[in-house]
RNA sequence: GCCCGGAUGGCGGAAUGGCAGACGCGGAGGCCUCAAAAGCCUCUGUCCGAAAGGGCGUGCGGGUUCGAGUCCCGCUCCGGGCACCA
């Protein structure tokens, strides 16, 4: 399609301007108020997609909109760059990981800034790069100096051909290994930790404050999972010795436990396990531990129950009742949660419901259902009723019931209040080559030993084999893994496991403030300078995890002393966006479904794409690419021509006295500035996008006319005011036609952002809406000021409303002054 | 199985509990042109009607309200996430 004007003459030349004039550098020391906004660091996986370009655009729209503010804006840009990718390509091809990343983040540079997208780009920062692994080691021994970073026994997924660890990514989906398809195994290996848990209560209590979408918020109280609950020892019954430990969040069911359960790899399943029993319960546990976690809650079917439990051949005593009851061993209880065994209550839980009735175990209610509970299919009842079958609790509601078992508890001596987390603590090693090392090693007469922090960073050797199997090159490069113990010289092991990247992610924010700092992470003074980050904006796949560790991490940051006088909370305001999708999947790389900019940038310009993914949907939502949206990115393409058009053209001006139709579109400007600025500030770009369509066609309406030539100061108002709202949508088109308008004046971007005058918004006069039993019968233009008496009198009289009413008399009517009169009959 | 979302014309979407469908895409007709493209103008939820006008209409079933796309209860279907909330 012909253009009205070179696209992409015009784009390169301004982002080439905005490059040499520094235009969005911030220097720390900057006198103006200041506002940091942040679009989640990219992993580099080549040239951009759509999701970037989205990503991108919202953010840019925001470093523009609050520079012309007035806001000193950090808008920094790097890349999360190291990652499993770039090794399994490396085991692939040959090529250094380091090579690959970095062919990768030149291309998506390019893209970046093929966007318009702009940044101060002199604080880039690479994960990979030595000058980041060092400050991200010397944080790791902070924080294991503190006590936050510990080595504890962890299952991982085992290989057992290629003899290496596989991600959850590398295992398919009937348990085998993705190149050697060997079935893989859970094996338990000593491995570093963050202790998040720690912290599970002040994350989970800070939420409430936090500028964020409810639905990010909920996930992540759900995922911290907080319960109260109580904890009580079962004895198992002929063995004085031995007490099973479980967690319950329903104390006052306990009265209805008819049987216990433990997970597999409980430690006290051996134990307890008769001899007649083992066969079974051995096959049950060789059965879990070749399924994952979800494959073990996803059969969650009685059938499938059925064969995953195992009697262990012992009872133990419920304390209430003092009664024997049988010992599972079942896979739908988990060993990571609570204390990894836990009465059952068929009664009052679907899933021991379930088993109960495939194993044939009694079921004892002990909450009254409602009558038709039965009638109406019955089962467990979780709701709320009153006690039965409870001794000393019966009559009584839960809440009370539940408090009153859990003294009874502390009385006789066998249980306790408890508070109980979904959250675990944070696994942090990787058996991996492409991460920064853990800055420690192994003496054989010291233990585990910090590496001295005047040796970082520890930085990966450069000639590594990358074997087929995928095991890591450090466990085997002789050079990198000898080394000498730093307390006594002598022979020592490095630590071979490489931290997980979202340890990378967790502070790269921080760093940002301070990138060029060669004592230190990041300078306190610095960081208290742009902290907390203003305005966040990524996908909802990172609402849980990444958001979650740099919470975390930025208070562990503040606690070990690097980060003093910061907010606790580095994110003020969260933008989740949507998630792209295609053919009814989300749009990734793994699926094959990727859509390029590049070509758009070629034929429609990077501005006709901005305002497309502005315009298409509210950014939080998904987005569905079809067929469609071609025409659609076509169409903002020819928005900007007939801008070009309008902008352009040797218009024919008036001067002198202002006419109405002058006055009316004034008021359409000042009421598209202050519509704009609304939509802008609460994120809803497609209807801002909306606004300023429907002030062009106007404009072009009041350019065209054939009865008078425009005015010029309202013709030169509408113009000026219209390119400076597209300015931070669509940078490049509208600096230009500005440049044309003021030539040898500030760029567009300089400019303040447009104010509105109250006064021209201002509506005397409003279309009072008359309803008949909620049904419109007529309209009438009313002063805005109108009194309820006389909306009501000129409902009354309208002779629409009379005819509806067809001499009825009203039974009630609702005045809404000056909008809505409602006249019910 | 659990958690989080979503559902409005042919399509993307708009709408402080108060005129459902802004804006755009697509479609139809017209102007311009030798012709086409581009551009400009008009129409475009659906049914009945020549029209005026009227009925119906926001996934399904209930409820609250003078009034529900919007709030509440119960479903269905679709998307995403997951480490079985004991």
């Amino acid at each position: 399609m012909a253009r009205a004007y070179d696209v992409t003459a015009v784009e390169r030349k301004w982002q080439r301007h905005w490059d040499d004039e520094g235009t969005y550098q911030i220097d720390n020391d900057d006198p103006r108020e200041k506002f940091y906004a942040l679009c989640m660091y990219p992993y580099p996986s080549g040239a951009a997609h759509q999701g970037h370009v989205r990503n991108y655009t919202f953010g840019d729209l925001t470093v523009r909109y609050q520079t012309m503010q007035g806001k000193g804006v950090l808008s920094p840009i790097g890349f999360d760059s190291f990652g499993l990718p770039a090794e399994n390509a490396a085991i692939k091809t040959g090529t250094h990981p380091r090579i690959f990343t970095e062919a990768r983040i030149a291309e998506l540079t390019a893209s970046l800034r093929r966007l318009g997208a702009v940044y101060d780009w002199r604080r880039e920062i690479h994960s990979h790069d030595p000058s980041y692994i060092k400050w991200n080691q010397l944080i790791f021994l902070r924080l294991w100096e503190a006590g936050l970073a510990y080595r504890a026994l962890a299952p991982v997924n085992w290989c057992p051909g290629c003899q290496t660890v596989l991600a959850n990514e590398q295992v398919l989906a009937d348990g085998t290994c993705d190149r050697s398809g060997d079935i893989v195994e859970k094996r338990n290996l000593e491995q570093w930790f963050f202790r998040i848990t720690k912290y599970a209560d002040e994350l989970l209590e800070a939420l409430d404050d936090l500028e964020w979408p409810e639905r990010a918020k909920t996930m992540q109280r759900n995922w911290i999972g907080r319960s109260e609950g109580a904890e009580f020892d079962l004895a198992v019954q002929g063995r004085p010795d031995v007490t099973v430990k479980v967690f319950t969040t329903r104390p006052d069911t306990s009265f209805g436990m008819t049987y216990a359960v433990m997970a597999p790899e409980h430690p006290l399943v051996d134990e307890v396990t008769t001899a007649d029993q083992r066969e079974a319960v051995e096959a049950l546990r060789i059965r879990a531990a070749l399924s994952t976690d979800i494959e073990r809650q996803a059969e969650g079917d009685t059938a499938a129950l059925g064969k995953r439990g195992a009697f262990t051949g012992s009872s133990v005593i419920n304390p209430f009742t003092g009664s024997p009851v049988p010992l599972f061993v079942a896979d739908y209880v988990l060993m990571g949660y609570g204390t990894g065994a836990i009465m059952a209550v068929p009664a009052e839980d679907e899933r021991d419901w379930a088993f109960a009735q495939q194993h044939g175990l009694p079921i004892v209610r002990t909450v009254q259902p409602p009558e038709d509970w039965d009638a109406n299919g019955g089962g467990a009842y979780s709701g709320d009723g009153v006690k039965i079958n409870s001794s000393f609790l019966d009559g009584l509601d839960i809440a009370t019931a539940k408090a009153r078992s859990i003294d009874w508890l502390e009385e006789q001596g066998v249980g306790e209040r408890k508070v109980n987390y979904r959250l675990r603590d944070w696994l942090v090693s990787r058996q991996r080559f492409w991460g920064c090392p853990i800055p420690a090693v192994y003496c054989e007469e010291h233990g585990v030993v910090p590496v001295p922090e005047d040796q970082l960073p520890i930085v990966a050797p450069d000639d590594v084999e990358f074997l087929p199997t995928g095991q890591s090159p450090l466990s085997l490069h002789e050079g990198f893994l000898h080394t000498t113990c730093p307390i006594d010289g002598g022979p020592a092991r490095r630590e071979t496991d490489t931290m997980d990247t979202f340890v990378d992610s967790s502070w790269y924010f921080l760093r940002f403030t301070d990138p060029w700092n060669t004592e230190q992470p990041f300078a306190p003074l610095a960081a208290q300078r742009f902290m907390p980050v203003d305005q966040y904006i990524g996908g909802i796949e990172h609402a849980i995890l990444h958001l979650l560790y740099a919470r975390f991490y930025t208070r562990a940051l503040i606690d070990v002393g690097l980060a003093p006088g910061i907010d606790r909370e580095p994110f003020r305001h969260y933008l989740a966006q949507g998630m792209i999708r295609m053919d009814g999947t989300k749009m990734s790389k793994s699926k094959g479904n990727l859509i390029a900019p590049e070509h758009y940038f070629d034929t429609v310009g990077a501005d006709a794409l901005r305002l497309f993914h502005l315009f298409v949907g509210p950014p939080f939502d998904d987005m569905d690419w079809s067929e469609q949206t071609e025409q659609v990115i076509e169409g903002c393409g020819r928005f900007f021509d007939r801008l070009w058009r309008t902008c352009t053209a040797e218009q024919t001006l008036r001067t002198g006295a202002q006419t109405p139709a002058d006055l009316a579109v004034r008021q359409a400007v000042h009421r598209t500035i202050a519509d704009v600025t609304r939509d802008v500030e609460r994120w809803s770009y497609n209807t801002a996008v909306a606004h300023c369509m429907e002030l062009l066609n106007l404009v072009q309406r009041y350019g065209n006319a054939t009865d008078a030539a425009p005015h010029a100061e309202v013709w030169d108002e509408a113009i000026d005011s219209l390119l400076k709202l597209l300015a931070v949508m669509s940078p490049h088109v509208t600096a230009e036609l500005w440049e044309h308008r003021h030539p040898g004046e500030p760029s567009v971007h300089l400019q303040r952002w447009p104010a509105f005058d109250p006064e021209l918004i201002r509506q005397d006069t409003v279309m009072m809406v008359i309803q008949v039993n909620g049904k419109v019968r007529d309209r009438i233009e009313v002063d805005a000021g109108i009194s309820e008496a006389d909306a009501e009198a000129a409902a009354l009289t309208s002779a629409k409303v009379i005819e509806a009413l067809g001499g009825a008399t009203p039974k009630r009517v609702i005045v809404r002054p000056p909008r809505l009169v409602n006249v019910v009959i």
